[in-house]
DNA sequence: GACAATATATAGACGTCCGATATATAGTAT
DNA sequence: ATACTATATATCGGACGTCTATATATTGTC
């Protein structure tokens, strides 16, 4: 089933970070794991990824380097960090909530009806 | 707590639709609905609603009639139509399958740990 | 008489994501 | 040789969904 886009919009972030959470990883091999991961339901687009990436740095969610395996082009490698690792404990505490209310309401007309 | 507000993206038609799955409603009363079954988390704003129903309505999603009740001004009911009920059965399927993948990425460093 | 709650409505601003496009290298098929 | 696909990163413009602010009208409360 394709998934509407605009579900995927605010958990974005929280998915990439936790990417990271526990290994370092370059951009192109997020976007293949995320779609791992997933069963291909995440299919995260370059044009999605890269700006994102580039944001979280500025905002020292994450730090980068290059590093040159000589197999091919040079890949940037990107790391979680303390501030990071924080944020993605709140998104995922903030997931947890929302999910169970939108939960409570699919639900609603059940509750409804014992009451 | 306060959930980002871009998760909920995507999923406020689903959770409109769900209101009006069971009983007709007035714009007011559905925003009500929807923080008294959410315990508060979601407070959906009436410059979102009232937009969203028009767009519906356009759809043939929902159907509305007036009706005076004669306590105050009278309220603008919205109905569910077969189209409309069609799509929450569709959009809910879709919530399982989006929280589903999301929730299978969020244990991946579990799986990985697994293997 | 002022204020809050009920009830609906629209315009403008903003954030997020994607499609399109660009660049560069390596491997495979014809 | 040449074309195509996969790997790898990057940026821009636009679409979409939600919010803030504002407006209007009625009822109930202080």
């Amino acid at each position: 089933m394709a998934i509407d886009k605009s579900l995927l919009t605010g958990s974005t972030t929280m998915l990439v970070l936790k990417l990271l959470d526990g290994q370092d990883m370059y951009g192109y091999q997020m976007i293949e794991e995320l779609a791992r991961r997933s069963d291909r339901t995440f299919e995260l687009k370059a044009g999605t990824l890269y700006p994102l990436l580039h944001t979280l740095e500025d905002k020292e969610l994450i730090r980068s380097y290059e590093k040159d395996e000589k197999t091919q082009r040079p890949r940037r490698y990107y790391q979680l960090s303390r501030k990071g690792k924080k944020l993605l404990a709140d998104k995922q505490a903030e997931w947890t909530v929302y999910t169970g209310a939108v939960n409570r309401v699919l639900r609603g007309g059940a509750l409804l009806a014992d009451a």
